[in-house]
DNA sequence: GATGAATGAGTGTTCATTCAT
DNA sequence: AATGAATGAACACTCATTCAT
């Protein structure tokens, strides 16, 4: 999946479907094979990661298709050309800002689901997760709303991760919902599968619209959605709707 | 907004958040200037109806940028300089798929707001007509979910009626939210702006998966949705769970 | 081996190693698909053949890897990315270059073999067919010569045909000289695939130094080989010579 | 003709040419300048006549423009960048690769014509001269072949000297044709420029096809081609053959 | 209404070369 | 001697758009 020149982070996130976790919150372990050169430790990897998220803020104000490698290049002030010193390709980095959100959100949800808890608490837990990664991955979430399609029609099975993780993570979910719904906890008469696409698609679309520094953090919005997500949005008072 | 070529029907929405619906139910006053051609009456029309209908489907299917004019013309069986004869631009026909959504889609909010009602009928009446715009405006849905950020960020006003129309969507729902509280329907401890945007995003993104011919319909999607919405997930059965 | 734009002539030559020559003495029966305008006909073909043509001659002169589009599009008075009206690829141009020439050469030798004669008439006649290409098809052979081992190393298998056209005309030689051995008429003691090598490389190289308009014409050529290559440079007199 | 880096051996054929052999016999004598460390003694020359080495096979194999530096380098061990501690550019290797086979050529063409012979000695041995350089030179040779013209294009007058040596052998050869010819030895009525053109070109692009351990060494091809070249291919039986 | 040739600006990418470290 | 980041010019190719026919 990766040339060379990426052989640092990029879609690890295969890897960590299948199983334990590769590099799970060693983020730093990135590119060992370059600290021959004690000093300036890490340089490379960090001009690297600069790099990618600049490229990650442009792909996600303007798609990635419209953002060029030159305007990426502009951005850090080197010429087009020089990035492909750090990568092999746009999709290279692209590849990266998406496997780097998708990895740590898959490992925050495997702890998650390690801390032994009733279903109601797993979810929520999982919920707050969702919208925690909103502010540190706006962009790679960004991307991976509206370029998804594209990324996946993309020739070759670079991106197919992207449908393996998916996976994956709908597991979790779909598991945690069933759970519930065995024990009581949640009403039986909603699809497991259907409420977590509906759950799954509150918390990410929220990216589009959601400003740090409004009235709600992604904190409060967790919990905003937990309560109408949990016990509805209706009091008590019932009246007659059309059915 | 429009140019010459596509002064029929594309953008029409601007004017149907003035007030009245524009041509309400007229569809087919549509370009009467091109009756040049007295037999075969609106072929002209339905000829570019169509190739509209084919641009949404590869807009949808590949991303407005991804998709070329020679791929519409392709399909359409011409080449692609003759698609100038209908459009002015591949911005107008991609004007034209989502005016067309938006004027439907705006156009029967009103009916539904126009059918007095206690709100928490009238929303759910509004959820049922989202869902129920996911088949017939699949791929503008599709388009406006995936597009929506590039298109806004092209130079010119062209697509400020996007802006315009979601503002006025969002008014007739938040509405609707603030009275249910005000009445005592709904609870008056979530934040109404907040929760029209979740229901919002709920609708729109499951068009991301939403295949006809699965399990659910649209119709039952939206009860599914109605059901959660308003009376939330749990049962009565509290547990503990972490805060 | 063709995509839709030039499916006119390119790489012919595949089917031809098959048996039946293809279009074989019919070149002007390309694009018939496009004679529905009788009028200017063949303008669409006689266009493309001539900026086949421009390019052949910068191939020769520079090479394929050194011939920019820009080169051949400059040479045509149009843009470089006007080429691509006309062909998909720059790989697509030399294909026709290098399919037209070995259509061309393949059908004269087929021919030849049909007239029945002694294995020297006709292998002096084959001879002869060599050198006559050198004039009208010199660019075309000077491409297959400094060129060969670059086109043979593309990927894909679009240049396979090189390779299989080189088989066929093997085979043909290797043929009429085996039959001349066996007929006593040729030294029994000369390899035959070695013989016929020798004999092409020096027909094939002298495009690199023949020149149209020295001394001799391409017809001298010829017959000043075919004397050397049957009765050897030497007179009887023999004289001892190292060994 | 070479900057500071390859003042050492390359293009030194352009002096061969001049008169009397320049350093014949004494390869060793190059790069004194580099002799600072005195230990390790010619580790410089021998580091850089490895690099000479792995660069000519790649031209040979895929073409002079064809072969990147960085491939080149990645042969080698390093990185492209660091190739330039020991060239100034590709085309002081390419260079370098050339004049080296040119030198030890004309070399032994030299010899030849010291060890007086009849004109049939001379030129027999001159072939074998030449055949014999089909192993140890073949990537020389090769390149020569390929990528000649592209070379002799260049600007600057760099690649003169390949015209110069070229001129020089010719000459050698022609004059013994001449010889062979005023002593009644060979048929006067063939061109002697014309059938040095023809050795020479049978020679040299039989390069494409020789692979050591086939069936004919290169000493054995040699003697084949003598034996054609001197008594022709036929035998004494003569048909009537077209004219 | 449609064709087909052309435009012109732009795309991602390549690559020989430079140079501070 | 070698690294690795960067250059800068060039490359093949794309594509929305124009326009004479």
């Amino acid at each position: 999946m990766n040339t060379r020149k990426n052989s640092g982070g990029a879609s690890a996130v295969a890897g960590a479907t299948g199983g334990a976790p590769p590099r799970s919150g060693s983020g730093a372990a990135k590119r060992q094979g370059t600290t021959r050169r004690t000093s300036s430790s890490g340089s490379a990897s960090e001009r690297r990661d600069h790099l990618v998220k600049l490229a990650a803020e442009l792909f996600a104000r303007k798609g990635f298709q419209a953002t060029t490698v030159r305007q990426i290049a502009d951005e850090a002030g080197i010429l087009s050309g020089s990035l492909y010193h750090h990568f092999d390709s746009k999709e290279t980095i692209v590849d990266e800002v998406l496997s780097t959100f998708l990895t740590d959100l898959i490992g925050r949800y495997k702890t998650a689901l390690e801390q032994e808890g009733d279903p109601r608490a797993v979810l929520s837990e999982m919920v707050r997760i969702g919208f925690s990664t909103l502010e540190p991955h706006r962009a790679a979430i960004t991307v991976m709303q509206n370029d998804w399609n594209y990324l996946r029609s993309l020739p070759g099975d670079r991106f197919d991760y992207l449908i393996r993780a998916e996976d994956e993570v709908e597991r979790m979910w779909v598991e945690q919902i069933k759970r519930g719904q065995a024990e009581g906890l949640f009403r039986a008469d909603v699809d497991p599968k259907l409420t977590y696409r509906m759950i799954r698609d509150t918390i990410w679309v929220a990216v589009r619209w959601f400003r740090p520094g409004g009235r709600l953090n992604t904190a409060g919005l967790a919990e905003h959605y937990v309560t109408v997500l949990f016990d509805g949005l209706a009091t008590g008072e019932r009246t007659s709707h059309k059915a």
